[in-house]
DNA sequence: CTTGCGCCGTACCGTACGGTACGGTACCGT
DNA sequence: ACGGTACCGTACCGTACGGTACGGCGCAAG
């Protein structure tokens, strides 16, 4: 909301542009936004700071200042990522009526996010990474969040163990699709593969799902 | 088994007794396993020929000789892997008569071989890896026969498409373990983890699996 | 106008890596 | 006994990276 109100001249916005940011912010912002097309386009191992602060324009000077060293420039990376996604998870949501709609819904979205460019290349790094700790941060910052609302879709569901339930349910929906995507394969129509994956999968849990409906009323 | 004669002062085996082996595939042996070992010590950045040469109490010319460079040593080392592991799928199949027995056995050697600290090593590599193209000679090598399995019993089943079920299945046990293990997570207990991933697979699969024989003979 | 700050661009330093070259040595086949 | 081959150890080269330093510029505050 408040834009700082002793600097009306908003700096070159550059690539994005975001409203009602300080500058301060916005370069951050342009910077982490960098960092993240270096990392989609170069990969772990190529990824330099050089190449973020030639992408972005800026010195290396500005990425040490705001971000310390290269383990904070990732870390910052990562949780914008995480904030960036996240609303992604919600969408269509409310219109979705049945319980199965709404598996069927977060699914999709649930695949549609992990399968964002950015986002396949945070997972690379977060998985290879064995000395800047991004797989921990990955874990609580992405995948916890992640569990944590179809969690609650199983809870209202009335399973036993929903945390369990919404474990399996997201393995489904992976499947080896996910590996597949991983490790590079390149697969035309990634729209239709999700759909049928979460078919399929809400065709395998659907009668355990049934079993749960007769347990209870009874 | 013939055991080259005109060699036979066999060339001390260094760490692992190979029988049967002629001194060159001994010593081809021996810079695969330390490649795998340097590998899982220092992780994919820090991976480095001269660190494989000095475990191995070789020199970099040898390794060069023998694998031609970087890319040649990894696929060697990928390909030296998956033959170690594959018999691992069938390891207590043959006393597993019940066909949920069969898919349970078969889940549990899937997992544990998944994570044997060499195969997380190549997992990480394999994920993250552009540049040596890895990633698709891991899917064939590896993904791609464990899938073959298990598709083999769920045909056996009688599904209308077994290759999907069998990648649901797996995706299943992996479930959020796999990933919670490949970013890092120490978790104590990986056997029970194991056994309570499958079983819990088979309790959702099996109203599944059940539907599927009730049609099948009606 | 002066001061200070953040930024850019570039140069720089130390290190580490991939890959090659070379001298020296053990062994094998002839 | 001789030549060839594979090996070791080490040194070397070019490159690339993480991180720092410095000069110059624009801009906002006093």
């Amino acid at each position: 909301m408040a834009a700082s109100p002793t600097t009306p001249s908003e700096r070159a916005a550059g690539d994005l542009a975001r409203p009602s940011e300080t500058p301060d912010e916005a370069l951050r912002a342009r910077l982490l936004d960098h960092t993240l097309r270096v990392l989609l386009r170069d990969g772990y191992r190529r990824f330099s700071m050089n190449a973020v602060a030639t992408s972005a324009r800026a010195s290396k000077e500005t990425l040490y200042r705001h971000f310390g060293d290269k383990t904070g420039l990732l870390h910052a990376a990562l949780v914008r990522m995480a904030v960036l996604i996240d609303p992604l998870l919600h969408v269509g949501l409310d219109s979705a009526t049945t319980r199965e709609d709404r598996l069927r819904q977060l699914g999709r979205n649930y695949l549609h996010g992990c399968y964002l460019p950015e986002a396949l290349a945070l997972q690379r790094i977060a998985y290879a990474d064995g000395e800047h700790g991004l797989g921990p941060l990955f874990a609580e910052e992405i995948t916890e969040r992640a569990i944590a609302v179809v969690e609650a879709e199983f809870e209202a569901l009335g399973c036993d163990d929903p945390r369990r339930d919404a474990e399996v349910y997201l393995g489904m929906i992976q499947g080896k699709l996910h590996e597949r995507i991983m490790l590079g394969a390149e697969l035309d129509d990634l729209d239709g593969q999700i759909e049928r994956q979460v078919d399929h999968a809400l065709v395998v849990m659907a009668p355990y799902l049934t079993t749960l409906d007769e347990r209870r009323p009874g």
